[in-house]
DNA sequence: GTAGTATATGAGCAGATATTCATATAAGCG
DNA sequence: CGCTTATATGAATATCTGCTCATATACTAC
């Protein structure tokens, strides 16, 4: 492949400590497991998944209650139910025409919260 | 305001459980910090942020350094760092033209610890 | 001062993303 | 069966995001 060759050009050019970035490249994860780290956070990156999310912590609910709670279009909050049950972060069970989603475990929850402590410092 | 007219006449016509709702409002946080904290794990929702993050935790670097590490331009990297700057995750020290960049303390990296652990099941 | 190096930054662009709109599916009821 | 309700889905669109490129700044050495 002429990416390595590239990359170690260009090492050699401009790069000024060798030692750093052969360390970082030795400890770094998979560009697969990043890909799929930085997707899990994306998730929670959006205001109306994450309300979705902090909503169905405390009880399961149906398309149109979060489309009432967040004051969108139940079509917009149905894209954004497929995103979470695509991610297995939620999912649902159906009565009748109704679908009631809940969070799929409590781990979710609690990265969300991780996150919460760090924006209140 | 108008919105709140027509939010209750969308809840009353639509929605199935209005406490499920309303107990999803009180609950729920401002959105003011909604929005930091879906920014603040926006930071993490992209790789070439994620992997500068994971290496600065082993040691500090320069901006060439990183742009060697990622393989991408040094102009690249120089944006995402600003973005991390800004976001207060990293700060940086200067030694003549280098900047040092290293992370702003440990709890950064603890969060990326536990979305891995989730993504590894 | 000028020349060179390391980094920063703004504008512009290509790709990603969240919503809207129209339509489709799935279940209940007559 | 057809009609209604709740939800799903695809296409189109407007906004956002991350990169590139050109240029600017900051520091060092001369």
């Amino acid at each position: 492949m002429q990416t390595d060759t590239l990359e170690k050009d260009r090492c050699e050019a401009r790069c000024i400590h060798l030692d750093a970035v052969e360390s970082a490249r030795d400890t770094a994860l998979g560009e697969e497991e990043i890909i799929s780290l930085s997707s899990f956070f994306k998730t929670f990156a959006d205001p109306n998944r994450l309300k979705i999310l902090m909503a169905l912590e405390k009880q399961e609910m149906c398309v149109c209650d979060i489309a009432s709670f967040l004051d969108i279009s139940e079509s917009a909050v149905s894209h954004q139910l497929r995103y979470l049950r695509n991610t297995k972060l939620v999912k649902n069970r159906r009565e009748g025409t109704v679908l009631y989603y809940r969070l799929v475990d409590e781990h979710v929850y609690k990265i969300i919260l991780t996150g919460l402590e760090h924006v209140r410092e």
